[in-house]
RNA sequence: CGGGAUGUAGCGCAGUUGGCUAGCGCGCUGCGUUCGGGACGCAGAGGUCGGGCGUUCGAGUCGCCUCAUCCCGACCA
């Protein structure tokens, strides 16, 4: 009998459930909504860092690591910056603890620290702290720097991999000698998130930019990709910042140009976190669980053997080491599930569960045939196949899976992009998920009413695809618009 | 922080108007039979019923307090 999974509609979390789980921190812990990745779930993240690495280093970027700990002083100069984060901060106060008289671990009050330290919600603040010493000429720029870190935001409401108060994110900062190149550098790492989304993550997104409201806290533009998730909802899957010289000036970074004279630093900073992971997660499960892109798959084949006696086994077994050893030679991460104390049934449903794109499966019949049982996740079905040229198959199968995957995806996102007119059309749609393209008048006080009605926010205003820029009117107020615009509910 | 709900074995749950030794399913351990789509039998292990105080001869059950979790708001990547 087949075990009951969860339907789409239901949750989320069964599918995660191979990859994070909630911290289980001590009783009456205050500490909530921390997760603990598990192995699988990290391997994915690991695939991910590689790719991204890969191309943050193509594109001039060097890894470096900054102090966890903060200055609450270093977070209030950028004004805007501060009021985006306060309301979230971890703060430490103390640096020892002590045993008092009754033999009780206590905070010790003579060590209260003469300055709070924030626990970073990002590293602005620091590193332009740190920049300053760094840049003097314009020699020294551009500056381009990530770091891998975790950063600590406490929400109020938490959701395993979308919001965390712990979370594992690569935050850039760059610095520019101008305007221009720093914008550029903004929308250059922009693409390398879409990019990366698309190719790697077989997932679409929109490339676009931020309304005012929905910008991040200092910046002058703030770049988005934003995705769908196959309840129609929208996720902000990775951002770039443009800065301006905000930060400069909150830290005083100056550099003598080519002129003799002295100006600000121009800045940028972009982001993605694990929440690429409940991304991934979200936009290709299905009802049989997890659905992986080969290109982030720990695991690209299993092989599962199929046996009554020990002499099947073992030819079993020997057949599937030597295909394991040509897969592995292709570059393709194989596992041989040798539990003797589970059926193949309940193996397949377990692999299936997570996510692994191919199994291969050997029985006695396939010995005497030469033939083996190929299985793939995508689209749940299998065939048999002889195993002269298996493993050439198998690895050409990795890369149509990848596609399918994607065009999957990209054809439900596409069929739920609706283009909407009239606010009562709005309402009915925006019940239904997906993204409205529709004309907005500009203004934070209709993207507020519009929020306030019907808990649709503006995704972004789209920069690569569905690029409308005509004249029509506002779709809540009626006043005039150049362009149309994504609304959608978000996580 | 407002509104609602829930805390009983690793997970999911039952537990009646208070009653004696706290149950069930999954999982786990051992043995045997099975093995081409989530097997079955038998025998086991596993609980201070979220915590505290109270009512009572007696509390998983009733009352108060507290802590935590989940859902809906506000906030957010």
């Amino acid at each position: 009998m087949a075990k009951e999974v969860n339907s789409r509609e239901d949750n989320y979390s069964q599918w995660y459930n191979d990859l994070v789980v909630k911290a289980n921190l001590a009783e009456n812990s205050a500490v909530r909504g921390c997760m603990v990745i598990k192995p699988y779930g990290y391997a994915i993240w690991e695939k991910m860092k590689a790719e991204l690495d890969r191309r943050f280093k193509e594109t001039g970027h060097e890894n470096a690591y900054f102090p966890l700990l903060i200055p609450k002083s270093f977070l209030c100069k950028e004004a805007e910056h501060v009021k985006g984060f306060a309301k979230e901060c971890a703060v430490v106060t103390h640096y020892r603890l002590k045993v008092d008289e009754n033999d009780q671990v206590v905070v010790d009050p003579d060590a209260k620290l003469e300055e709070e330290l924030v626990i970073r919600p990002t590293s602005e603040t620091i590193i332009w702290n740190t920049y300053r010493n760094w840049i003097k000429s314009y020699r020294d720029l551009p500056l381009l720097c990530n770091q891998w870190a975790n950063v600590v935001r406490w929400e109020m409401r938490t959701r395993l991999f979308l919001r965390t108060a712990e979370f594992l994110w690569q935050e850039g900062h760059t610095a520019h000698a101008t305007s221009a190149e720093a914008v550029a550098e903004a929308r250059r790492m922009i693409h390398v998130y879409a990019d990366f989304a698309r190719n790697i993550m077989a997932m679409p997104v929109v490339i676009g930019l931020k309304s005012e409201k929905e910008r991040f806290a200092g910046a002058l533009d703030t770049y988005c990709i934003e995705a769908m998730m196959q309840d129609g909802r929208a996720l902000q899957a990775g951002t770039s910042h443009f800065l301006g010289q905000n930060f400069a000036k909150a830290f005083d970074v100056k550099f003598a140009n080519r002129e003799g004279g002295l100006d600000y630093v121009w800045a940028t900073s972009w982001g993605v976190s694990t929440r690429l992971m409940g991304a991934l997660v979200m936009a290709h499960g299905d009802d049989n669980g997890l659905v992986l892109p080969p290109k982030l798959a720990p695991i690209h084949v299993v092989m599962v053997p199929i046996f009554k006696t020990d002499e099947e086994h073992d030819s079993v077994i020997s057949v599937m080491n030597d295909i394991k050893d040509k897969l592995l030679r292709s570059g393709l991460s194989v596992k041989i599930d040798d539990r003797d104390n589970l059926r193949s049934g309940f193996k397949f449903a377990e692999w299936e569960l997570k996510g692994v794109p191919v199994r291969v499966a050997i029985g006695p019949r396939d010995l005497k045939n030469g033939t083996a049982e190929v299985f793939r996740r995508d689209t749940m079905t299998k065939e048999s196949l002889p195993v002269d040229g298996l493993v050439d198959h198998v690895v050409a199968l990795m890369d149509e899976i990848q596609k399918n995957i994607y065009e999957k995806a990209l054809a439900f996102r596409n069929k739920n992009i609706h283009i909407v007119n009239t606010w009562d059309e709005f309402k009915e749609k925006i019940e239904e998920g997906g993204f409205l393209l529709c004309h907005w008048d500009g203004t934070t006080e209709t993207e507020e009413k519009i929020q306030a009605e019907t808990k649709a926010t503006i995704r972004c205003i789209p920069l690569d695809s569905f690029v409308m820029e005509e004249e029509g009117k506002c779709v809540y107020s009626g006043r005039p618009s150049k362009r149309r615009v994504i609304f959608a509910r978000a996580y």
